[in-house]
DNA sequence: GTAGCTTGGTAAAGCGGTTTACTTGACCGC
DNA sequence: GCGGTCAAGTAAACCGCTTTACCAAGCTAC
């Protein structure tokens, strides 16, 4: 393959000169400019990146690190990200890992490592400072959608204690007194704050909380946890979910139980994923603009690749999504 | 940050010798080889990945290639690379091109610039020969879950024919005689094998074609065709999707109508993603196995670019799952 | 007429590894 | 005691681009 010391020898310059020329830094009389083209295409030169990242120390990628990738949230947070980041040339590595607090720490050090010239960090594990440990004297890192508390990095979030909030109100005005909360594990950010609004509305109204259950963010937990809360006596009338993938969860261990939703139990999800309104029955849940958060987490992350002052902390608005999932309890004139 | 030549200094070495021995290919006495660690360790020495890639040519990273990502079949599929190029200790490198030819071309283009060492790539748009010319003289690539003529790669499929072929009987059986067909875009590989099927079981029973509709693998177009063919008089009792998020489109038009499933209209779909059992009612489609696809996607890759021989067309079975989207049309006492 | 600026370049030193080809000394068999 | 082999390395080229420092010629201003 033709390098660009060859390209110089034909168009009869030094290389310096076809780098410079290349990458916009000296602008070139139009007759040098020809030449320069003109031995491009007679060798069909493409720069070698592999050479140029060496040079420069970037790589232009970017790491996305994501609990699943298979859970819809973060596909389609991923696709919003892979759209801004093709915009501008950078590529996006995925990993997927899968709650295991090895793989994070892995994907940390690809970035020291350079493989990639920033990060996008969504945890989903508890955390105890190992992670925050490793992301000492980093800067090229972009905190999304869960908190690691502890690393002065920009952080993107959305506002979890409203969402839960809202979810829980939104009970609360049906008719609902005996409100169960099931979510994912405990000493992980979104979890505690959307546990925090749950219990703030409870509060507002004078009730007292209901059965909790924590575990994983994922549909086996939601049976899991279902299947003991909805045995217990008395049965909550309603039961607010952490994630849309618990609601699924839920629903398929109540209709197991012989219970018809709404009508034997009201249901909330969270994120308002793609398949959140075909399901049976359509689910009342928080959507997170999850589009506008990928497009703002690159924007942040280029700007702070580019050496640029960036907002700490980041919370963008989430809005309740009532569709059929929630209703009065059965009983209940209102 | 130390360097290679730092640790060699430290150990009284050249950096030849720390270089063969880190990557296995000299043996050195215990002794020597303490002294590599203890330097290693004493400087937090850690190889500069860009300028190993340079020298060896090698990035360890593959690319893949999917119309979209936040599609649950892509996103699945995904999932499982990534785990399988985890483990062989790979970077998995993602773009959605959301139908656009150019981004494909893009994506080959970075392979040829050695961004990754090799590609899986996932075409949705019609071929026309220009990515089968862009592909021409790499090795380094496997054709997944679609076909472009010409090049001579490994390719790995599903058993497209067959599935669309099950699907369409078990609707013949239940007593369909008008049933339609909306796919993806003609002269995508997968589309013209699932129309091929769709076609050959009707034609063992004595069936001719219903109305048919192509256009893309979206929900959108579920809806548009949906419209349409929902509209005309006699209206079909039952379509073969070629997707699942076709499915979806026409049961929520099919819904707008007045229409009960599967009283009204049964429905097939395709791919069996992981909301197929829980959208309402549960959708009898045909499973594709994702989670194998995967996994063979990169060992055949990863073979490939180790310069093994590697089989030139695998084709895996799918299976059709029954569920309550089907059913006789109403009024038909069997 | 000369100091200083602009234009249009160049030479050479990196970036940090890998790899080929070669050396040196010890040992071994006969 | 001599050729051959093996162990334990090394020197230097190379991967292909970027960048710093520098230069020569021509023009301008005073």
């Amino acid at each position: 393959m033709a390098t660009l010391s060859d390209v110089a020898r034909a168009a009869g310059l030094s290389p310096t000169a076809v780098s410079r020329h290349l990458n916009g830094r000296i602008t070139l009389p139009a007759e040098t400019r020809a030449r320069i083209e003109a031995a491009i295409d007679a060798l069909d030169y493409r720069p070698n990146l592999l050479a140029r990242r060496l040079s420069t120390g970037r790589t232009e990628a970017i790491g996305l690190v994501t609990p699943e990738i298979d859970n819809p949230f973060f596909a389609e947070l991923a696709a919003a990200v892979e759209v801004a980041a093709a915009d501008h040339g950078y590529a996006v590595s995925i990993t997927s890992t899968r709650g295991d607090p090895a793989r994070e720490t892995a994907a940390i050090e690809r970035l020291r490592d350079r493989h990639v010239d920033g990060l996008m960090l969504m945890t989903g594990t508890p955390q105890d400072g190992t992670l925050a440990a490793a992301l000492e004297g980093l800067t090229n890192v972009l905190l999304l959608d869960e908190d690691i508390p502890g690393p002065d990095l920009p952080r993107l979030f959305v506002d979890n204690t409203a969402g839960a909030r809202a979810a829980t109100r939104q009970l609360i005005e049906l008719g609902h007194r005996h409100i169960a909360h099931i979510s994912g594990q405990r000493g992980v950010s979104s979890v505690e704050q959307r546990y925090a609004g749950y219990l703030e509305a409870l509060a507002e109204a004078g009730l007292s909380a209901g059965p909790c259950a924590f575990g994983r963010y994922r549909r086996e937990f939601g049976e899991v946890a279902a299947r003991e809360m909805l045995a217990a006596d008395p049965r909550p009338t309603a039961i607010v979910t952490g994630s849309d993938e618990i609601a699924i969860g839920v629903m398929t261990v109540a209709r197991q139980n012989g219970l018809t939703l709404p009508a034997d139990l009201s249901l909330t999800g969270f994120d308002d994923i793609l398949y959140a309104a075909l399901i049976d029955p359509p689910l009342t849940t928080v959507r997170q603009p999850v589009a506008e958060m990928g497009r703002i987490a690159f924007d942040t992350l280029l700007a702070s690749l580019n050496g640029e002052e960036v907002p700490r902390l980041t919370i963008l608005p989430v809005t309740l999504q009532i569709r059929n999932s929630t209703a009065s309890p059965k009983g209940l004139v209102r």
